[in-house]
DNA sequence: ATGAAAGCGCTAACAG
DNA sequence: CTGTTAGCGCTTTCAT
């Protein structure tokens, strides 16, 4: 292990002089940097983050926390934020609390979290008083849909409008029976029930009653979980000339079981998404979907941490509640 | 902050007695351990990390470093590693070196890879002089493509093998034009080079010769990158009866190139990807591709991870090169 | 079964 | 412009 020491011996200097030229800090001769660098290049030293971390409480990542790392929603978003986070210096790392609230997250996720200069944290399943616990003064922007303690910075989706847009639009094409592949209805203010809620409201302004029947929940938000879906609602005999599905990923999926079961899209049955994923593009046929407004979420998002990390006992800033306008992207799953 | 030493000092023990507690090592009469449970509880104690990690050189971390973070094929394989890890403890964190061998990664993120317990590494990109330079001694297992340096462990895939057989399967069905979107010929071994030779011997042992137009490169290995060859391809009034996309992603594009085109598959043009991405089953129509053995190479990659942190100076161990079996998974794009 | 002392490698604060 | 001192919060080692 080559320490800042070593490299001070072999450059004949001190151990802060090398810190000061290592951190491009101001004050230091073009002459002894050079020393310092050669040195560096030379015993091939490599800072030592732990150290930096435990004394100057700086990491230069942020971190994204997120229920899953196979979905390409969250792909999608690191991505984005990766990109914005670089430009002003910082890194990314993903890690995932694979959705539960149990053990695990509680437990080790918070302590590790510190590890981190920022953290962007996807809240899905987590509880208000498990975030109340988050009594670290790390800089935390949260994203998702459940309702937050009110001293965070929220970033978060249109899912009422956004849904009440897709399925007006169902609607005003025609369609009379739209299913609504993970929907639910509750009181959690959750993904589901907000979205569900705009699949009610557009219905009640457009005076078409549901069916209940046509309000399915799916196992997961997956494809397979849309796929599973769509084949158990025609197994039931319920039938449908549309389907809002409230990801895209569970849209995939229901492209997939309506292919199975022989009907075509949108002839037979139009399709809609909610997330705009890049995969909406490239499905087949296109999906048409609810595009959440993806960069200007990360614009706020890293925006809203960039500030509380410039200043470091941020209690005194006003805490944010980002909700981007939804928006419809149309395809071809639709008429 | 609360401290190691705050908590000693509400439960009436030594810094040292908590740190037993909380690491659950022995030697703690049940008595002690329950008073400092309980300041711990009280007080809101977490673990600095940082300064465990400065001391005593482990972080309970594994890190995934992979080229892009919104690719399919490295999501799963990152939730399939997360969970080889959960169940031994450890907890898996994602990178992206952004696929770039340039300044970024050579010179922040060999830094940052200390902050691991052990190392995945992707190490599409890099050169051999590049990994050469990584001489920290964190366990580092390397994956994809390239040649590695003798010390690393590798595990890849069957590129020339899985090819060869998709390649194999199309001519045995019939097909004698087939487009290889994303493939190119050249001396480095990489993976577009070494899915290259498995097509081109595939063809060479079933006496086909090969139009060299129908080789084509990809902007990346992306949906995009495969919906544009495609598109190109036609363009160019290149015929062909079926396409090997180097990638499932690739695939996709592929798929909904086609579609734009009137092509129907498998009837006119019949497809193959490689990966077995979840997307391929769901695909429509589902998509044939090449299994590198994805279950496998996660857990030898785990296995030999876990080996090499066991032991601390592990430059005693065996290095392993492994290369699991690839096999093709029929579905609906092919005959 | 518990504690005291020392120090991991770095940098803030100050001195020269 | 450069160096000295001290200490971040934990754990290793050795005593008791």
């Amino acid at each position: 292990m080559v320490t800042m020491a070593d490299v001070a011996r072999a450059a004949g200097v001190s151990a802060m002089t090398v810190s000061n030229v290592i951190n491009g800090r101001a004050s230091v001769s073009a002459d002894t940097r050079l020393r310092v660098l050669d040195a560096v290049a030379e015993l091939g030293y490599q800072m030592n983050h732990a150290a930096r971390h435990l004394r100057a409480g700086r990491t230069g990542a942020v971190g994204l926390v997120v229920p899953e790392l196979d979905r390409p929603y969250y792909g999608q978003l690191a991505t984005r934020l990766a990109d914005g986070l670089e430009r002003r210096g910082l890194h990314l790392v993903l890690e995932r609390t694979g959705a539960s609230r149990e053990g695990e997250l509680a437990a080790v996720s918070f302590a590790r979290l510190r590890m981190y200069d920022g953290v962007v944290l996807s809240v899905v399943g987590l509880e208000v008083s498990d975030l109340e616990r988050l009594n670290f003064d790390t800089p935390v922007v949260l994203i998702g849909e459940r309702p937050v303690p009110e001293r965070f910075d929220h970033v978060m989706m249109d899912n009422v409008g956004g849904a009440k847009l897709a399925t007006a639009h169902l609607l005003a094409s025609g369609a009379r029976r739209i299913a609504l592949v993970g929907g639910r209805d509750g009181d959690t203010e959750d993904m589901p029930t907000l979205r569900t809620k705009g699949y009610r409201e557009a219905h009640a302004e457009a005076g078409v009653d549901v069916d209940q029947r046509l309000v399915r929940s799916a196992e997961s938000f997956s494809m397979r979980g849309g796929r599973d879906a769509v084949l158990r609602l025609h197994a039931d005999g319920v039938a449908f000339d549309a389907v809002f599905a409230l990801t895209d990923a569970t849209a995939i999926g229901v492209l997939r079981g309506l292919a199975d079961l022989g009907l075509r899209v949108p002839a037979d049955v139009q399709v809609i998404g909610f997330d705009d994923d890049e995969e909406a593009e490239f499905a087949v046929p296109t999906l048409t979907s609810v595009d959440p407004g993806n960069p200007a979420m990360t614009e706020t998002i890293v925006r809203l941490l960039e500030r509380r990390m410039m200043q470091a006992g941020s209690t005194t800033l006003e805490r944010t509640e980002a909700v981007p306008p939804a928006r419809l992207v149309l395809r071809g799953s639709t008429r």
